[in-house]
DNA sequence: GTTTTAAATAATAATATTCTTATTTAAATT
DNA sequence: AATTTAAATAAGAATATTATTATTTAAAAC
């Protein structure tokens, strides 16, 4: 890999740092899929930050980025949101939010955090032994256009 | 399909009902999905459902039984958790409840819902104008077994 | 600046999951 | 009971996602 993309490299933010004090690696494919979510400011698929990496000209395979996302998702850098056509990342930026899903055209509306929740977590914690590392809230409906698109199926 | 597998249709429980009551059609395919997760008693992935679907010698699809889930899941009959190594599922019962996983062995805790979540999801259906038909919280940690394993890694 | 070592990667194989389209079927209507 | 119709299915193709293993690399120790 003569050549360099030095240039491109992300600046090392807090996420980052985040990162590093977890004892993680800084590998330059990591590095890049991060800011390539930070750059998007958009929710991103596995494929789609793929693709955006090879533009890039950085080498690095599927898999690596599968990998890290679901690395960078368990210790809460990043969050993931199942939709029926796949997964979409985005990083966790100030607010911690939720999302609700429209169940039929995917439609993704942010929800501020549920109050109650980190006492819940607590809880959790405390009765089981665990030590949380992050959660996964999502709420599935159907939203205003759908709900008024309908005409023949199961209102 | 001539023969029959007439004795071994589940009888018309409350959770048929109220598939029917949402205008969905009651299929051979349908019933015995639901009567494999009844039977079970414990968490099972698509392919675990359509071994057993075989077995039973229905006459079934892969795809059928992902899309079912899917349906069953939607319309909050059943519960999907997500795991690293696929998605298994349950049928809800009596209490609701949330889940529990551990990031490295996939054990899974059974945890009492959040007493505010009834609250919080009206909330975000008046502020959103969405129909909310469903949720999905899980809880990712490390159980106490795989923190004491921890010998080299990132504790 | 070398050496060492566990972590991370690439490549490819293997699974899991979803999509497309023609055919079948449950439920409603007659 | 026959007819009609939207919903559901099967089959197989197409994607998405994960596992395996040999090779590379970041970080630490020297």
């Amino acid at each position: 890999m003569a050549g360099g993309v030095e240039e491109n490299i992300m600046p090392e933010t807090k996420l980052l740092a985040h990162l590093k004090a977890k004892g993680y690696k800084l590998t330059q494919q990591r590095q890049q899929i991060m800011d390539v979510l930070l750059q998007g400011k958009t929710r991103l698929t596995a494929q789609e930050i793929f693709r955006q990496l090879k533009e890039r000209n950085l080498s690095v395979s599927l898999d690596t980025v599968y990998r890290n996302l679901r690395l960078l998702t368990a210790i809460g850098i990043v969050q993931q949101i199942s939709l029926q056509s796949g997964a979409v990342y985005e990083l966790v930026q100030e607010e911690h939010h939720h999302h609700l899903v429209c169940v039929d055209c995917e439609k993704i509306v942010c929800i501020s955090s549920c109050p109650a929740m980190q006492a819940y977590l607590k809880d959790a914690d405390d009765a089981t032994g665990f030590d949380i590392l992050g959660h996964n809230l999502e709420l599935y409906g159907r939203c205003d256009d759908c709900r008024n698109k309908k005409t023949n199926s199961h209102a």
